[in-house]
DNA sequence: CGCCTTTGACCTGCGC
DNA sequence: GCGCAGGTCAAAGGCG
């Protein structure tokens, strides 16, 4: 208990230096808890690490919002400002809350030299019987805003996917008008959607991406919405509409290889055969799967931990590189089409390279925002670049321009068989913990700064993590 | 008991 | 057609 009350003074003593009596001890554990380093970047460090330090840095890095750092930062900390104003206030005992029963003990007990040593003994007692109870208020405090704060972390990362979504939505459509037209002019050299027909598929827009998890082959082109009858009765799990944008999972069971309509997520990630009588924001959504982000971090552990919660599959021995490459795909909801890889670089162990691709198809946790907000604005900015370059390359000098002011280093690799967005946080993390917080508010209409937003709460992320 | 990791087998696309 | 490489599945076992 008083280590709990230790740590929020800490953090208190953190954001307001002015604490007096017990800023030597708070200096002394500020080392001692890593996290509290980081709460510049991530506020529910200092918010949950009060009470969670001892429970595992899992249940942390689940609750983290990231990506909402300054927004929470500034409520939060309002809220600990008042309980601490308060707690003086009524206590000043409480200055010496963290230091509690050893100093109090053994001041006593010099000063007096044991003319009283009972008396004092028993108001020592009392004093500490108080400060646990009060602990214990405090605590119960604690947790109600603790309680409060993941509400609003939960109403805010919502709202923030459904911004996202939103947001992609609105490009899409200005992208299906500029793909109708090519369309018009594609369309007559290709019929039906006889995906095991020959692609000869060339760089040519990434648009011409399968869309066959909604219309395995045989089935009719010419439906937006609806599932053709063989998937239809194959699909188990009803999907939510994000879910019908965005994924192409069944129940995670593979019925049929030869239908298959998830193996084109990965598995069939070189097979860009488009029915182009097929709805063109399919066409946008399957390109958009098949976007990856890659995050090239400094990781002694074995994986970032992201927020998100992943369950390995797979794992193999990648050509050209002596460390195993692991296959992750996201567990947080059934049908979650997000998978990730996670390698380490060949030249520098020390670096872990984790793909992401995919678009979540649920609500995520704060912590988990970022990354997926990368995911998904990598995957609209690569179909974006896609369209403006209009070869189904992105235009290379799009992104650099603006990932240079995050100071992080983003490569973009049309080479690959799918468009690949390359993070590079191997270089001065430090710069971007401090940067986000400018950047989170940039009005995100404008495409670039978005990205620049998401690439930059990514880094953070990642870092705090890794 | 449920979830996760491990790991060999399998599938698919591609190059020769 | 064959082999290779990437990706995925699923049974078996471990763990809390
Ligand atoms: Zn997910």
């Amino acid at each position: 208990m008083g280590k709990r009350c230790g740590l929020a003074l800490h953090s208190l003593s953190n954001l307001f230096p002015d604490n007096t009596s017990s800023s030597s001890s708070s200096s002394t554990r500020l080392n001692q808890n890593p996290n509290m380093f980081h709460f510049p970047v991530s506020l529910p460090c200092s918010r949950d690490d009060p009470h969670d330090s001892g429970i595992g840095t899992s249940s942390d890095e689940n609750r983290l919002p990231v990506d909402e750092l300054d927004f929470f930062s500034a409520a939060t900390v309002n809220v600990k400002k008042e309980n601490f104003h308060a707690d003086c206030a009524r206590l000043d005992v409480n200055t010496g809350l963290n230091l509690l029963t050893a100093n109090a003990g053994s001041d006593q007990s010099t000063v007096d030299d044991g003319v009283s040593s009972d008396v004092d003994d028993k108001r020592v007692k009392n004093e500490v019987a108080q400060l646990q109870v009060e602990l214990k208020r405090m605590n119960a405090e604690n947790q109600k805003l603790k309680d409060m704060v993941n509400d609003v972390s939960n109403n805010y990362s919502a709202l923030q996917m459904h911004l996202v979504n939103l947001m992609q939505q609105h490009q899409r459509h200005e992208i299906n008008e500029v793909k109708e037209q090519e369309a018009s002019l594609i369309v007559p050299r290709q019929f039906m959607d006889l995906r095991p027909s020959g692609i000869a598929e060339t760089d040519h827009e990434p648009s011409h991406s399968s869309s066959e998890e909604r219309t395995p082959s045989g089935s009719p082109p010419n439906n937006v919405q609806v599932t053709s009858p063989k998937d239809y009765l194959k699909t188990k799990n009803p999907v939510s509409q994000l879910d019908q944008e965005s994924s192409s999972f069944r129940d995670g069971k593979r019925i049929g290889r030869e239908e298959s309509p998830e193996s084109e997520n990965l598995g069939r990630n070189k097979l860009q055969k488009m029915n182009p009588s097929k709805p063109i924001d399919q066409a946008t959504e399957a390109t958009m799967r098949k976007a990856r982000v890659s995050v090239r971090a400094r990781s002694e552990a074995p994986m970032i931990s992201d927020g998100c919660q992943w369950r390995k599959y797979g794992q193999k021995m990648a050509k050209g590189n002596p460390c195993p490459r692991a296959y992750y795909r996201c567990t947080m909801a059934v049908g979650c089409p997000v998978r990730k890889q996670v390698q380490r670089c060949a030249e520098d162990r020390t670096i872990l390279i984790t793909t992401y691709e995919g678009n979540h198809n649920h609500p995520l946790p704060p912590a988990a925002m970022a990354m997926a907000s990368t995911t998904a604005s990598a995957a609209t900015m690569l179909l974006s670049g896609s369209m403006h370059s209009g070869d189904g390359m992105m235009n290379p000098n799009l992104f650099p321009r603006t990932m240079l002011p995050c100071s992080s280093m983003a490569t973009i690799s049309a080479s690959a068989p799918f468009p690949t967005v390359t993070l590079d946080l191997t270089h001065s993390p430090n710069a971007l913990q401090f940067q986000r917080p400018n950047t989170q508010f940039h009005v995100p209409f404008p495409v670039v700064s978005r990205y620049c937003v998401f690439f930059t709460t990514t880094a953070a992320s990642a870092i705090h993590t890794g």
